[in-house]
RNA sequence: GGAGGGGUGGCAGAGUGGUUGAAUGCGGCGGUCUCGAAAACCGUUUACCCACCUCGUGGGUACGAGGGUUCGAAUCCCUCCUCCUCCGCCA
């Protein structure tokens, strides 16, 4: 959410971020119900101060013994009732809608995020590792991994159907081991590890900015919950209607947890392999941060995920999303690709985003810091996967397969997976 | 699933229709005292919204959430959420 004095004193602005990031909002209709929500509320509190007042008084008479006195007071006062009431629901109806209208507009992209259309213009900010030459065949993780024994697409269709998959064997035991590495490598610089439920309500959905925009994409379970698109909902909302101590900023905070996603509208993209699936495991890093600050600990957080693609030595580079391709609530955002042979391209791992305060204002998370300012301030939210688990065991499977068909363990993946070094077809 | 009892300011805890944004205690902040500190004493202590003569003043709202009764509700009624106790069931 938008700071509303601040979309009321700079429309232009707002026209400008919107088209911009091929979003859009309806000007007239917010000035509309923000004149009508102001002039409502002047009405109606004039008529409360009257009231209250002239209610005082009458607590006063009857105090006094005054009793009939006060029941003329009361007669009076008794004709503004209905008028206060009908003008009550005046204002909150405009303030309905103004939220309403309010809730369904993006973030304003910062200004450092370069112009562009959609994801074809973002640009790259850096590359590392150098993809490798394979001199045999090399094969796509949909084929090696069942070839290997360690995907089975069929068998997870029939569990639950179209766009899940099982993992056997050294499969299965790869996600644990990739799990548990992404945790303790943040856990090293100062992330605090968390175990988050995976079934959650309106409020924390809200919260993050998934509805009421996005509510298509989420997993819905009945009569009124959803499962989690990301840990990132989870993290940020543990401070929902928070103030946090100035002192403790920034919060660094990382979890583990499947994510579910309905696909709806992507039919037919990344149809095959592990890349687009409902349900996917993903460990997830958020912060929470000063404003001034905020940029500093996006970097760090891109830096971080960098880290544990580069231990993996898995080729990957970094792009900054254009205005056109930015989500919903990130002001600023990096993707992090990382190198796909059977894509012949990078391919997303990994969204850093700076939320800035737009989250902070949904979920009201706000912090105090007395040596600096009197009251409180909305502090900003970061979120950065760190990393899409199945992802990176698919460019795992990839990168590091050999001429035999088998695939090396990354070196520091080993002790994760119990000493085994190579993984071999199996049974 | 059944029965009962709670949800008040940073915390503890009063308050069962009328000058209650809310006693009291603790904590926090400022001051007096002191070489300094402690103790003691005095003062102070929320958030959001609206308006204006915009480092301030005035007004409104907020006692789990929403609705109702009333001139007026923390106090009465209804619905929901949540916590606790007991019973049942259960990984």
């Amino acid at each position: 959410m938008l700071d509303i004095k601040y979309v009321r004193e700079n429309p232009d602005v707002i026209d400008e971020a919107m088209a911009s990031r091929n979003g859009s909002w309806d000007r007239d209709r917010f000035f509309e119900l923000d004149e009508a929500r102001r002039s409502a509320i002047a009405e109606v509190e004039k008529l409360q101060a009257a009231r209250n007042a002239a209610s005082k008084q009458i607590g006063l008479l009857m105090r006094d013994g005054k009793t009939e006195e006060a029941e003329a007071a009361k007669a009076e006062v008794a004709n503004d009732k209905e008028r206060i009431a009908a003008l009550e629901d005046e204002r909150a109806q405009a303030e309905g809608d103004l939220t309403d209208l309010m809730s369904h507009i993006p973030n304003i992209p910062d200004p450092s995020v370069p112009k562009g259309k959609d994801d074809t213009e973002n640009p790259e900010v850096r590359r590392w590792g150098t993809p490798r030459e394979f001199d045999f065949d090399a094969k796509a993780h949909w084929d090696l991994g069942p070839d290997l024994g360690i995907i089975d697409f069929e068998r997870g269709v029939k569990l639950a159907g179209s766009r899940f998959y099982l993992l056997g064997g050294m499969g299965a035991r790869m996600e644990r081991a990739l799990i548990n590495f992404f945790i303790d490598e943040h856990s090293k610089v100062g992330f605090k590890e968390w175990w988050p439920p995976v079934i959650t309500n309106h409020d924390t959905l809200y919260g993050t900015g998934q509805l009421p925009k996005f509510e298509e994409d989420l997993f819905h379970v009945e009569p009124d919950m959803y499962l989690i698109p990301t840990a990132e909902v989870m993290l940020t909302n543990i401070h929902r209607d928070e103030t946090l101590d100035g002192d403790k900023l920034p919060l660094l905070y990382t979890a583990f947890t499947p994510c579910f996603r309905e696909e709806a509208g992507s039919a037919g993209r990344d149809t095959r392999g592990i890349i687009r699936v409902h349900e996917f495991d993903k460990v997830e890093m958020v912060k929470f941060a000063k404003p001034e600050d905020s940029m500093n600990q996006l970097e760090s957080m891109v830096a971080e995920a960098e880290h544990n693609l580069q231990v993996l030595g898995l080729p990957y580079h970094v792009v900054t999303l254009c205005t056109g391709d930015l989500g919903f609530s990130a002001r600023k955002c990096y993707d992090l690709e990382v190198w796909l042979p059977s894509y012949n391209n990078y391919k997303e791992i990994s969204s850093c985003s700076n939320c800035w305060d737009f989250q902070a204002r949904r979920a009201n998370i706000r912090y105090r810091d007395p040596s600096e300012f009197k009251g409180t301030r909305y502090v900003h939210t970061l979120n950065g996967s760190g990393l899409a688990v199945g992802r990176t065991m698919a460019a795992i499977i990839e990168n590091y397969q050999n001429a035999d068909g088998t695939v090396t363990v990354p070196e520091a993946l080993v002790p994760y997976m119990g000493g085994v070094e190579v993984i071999k077809p199996e049974d």
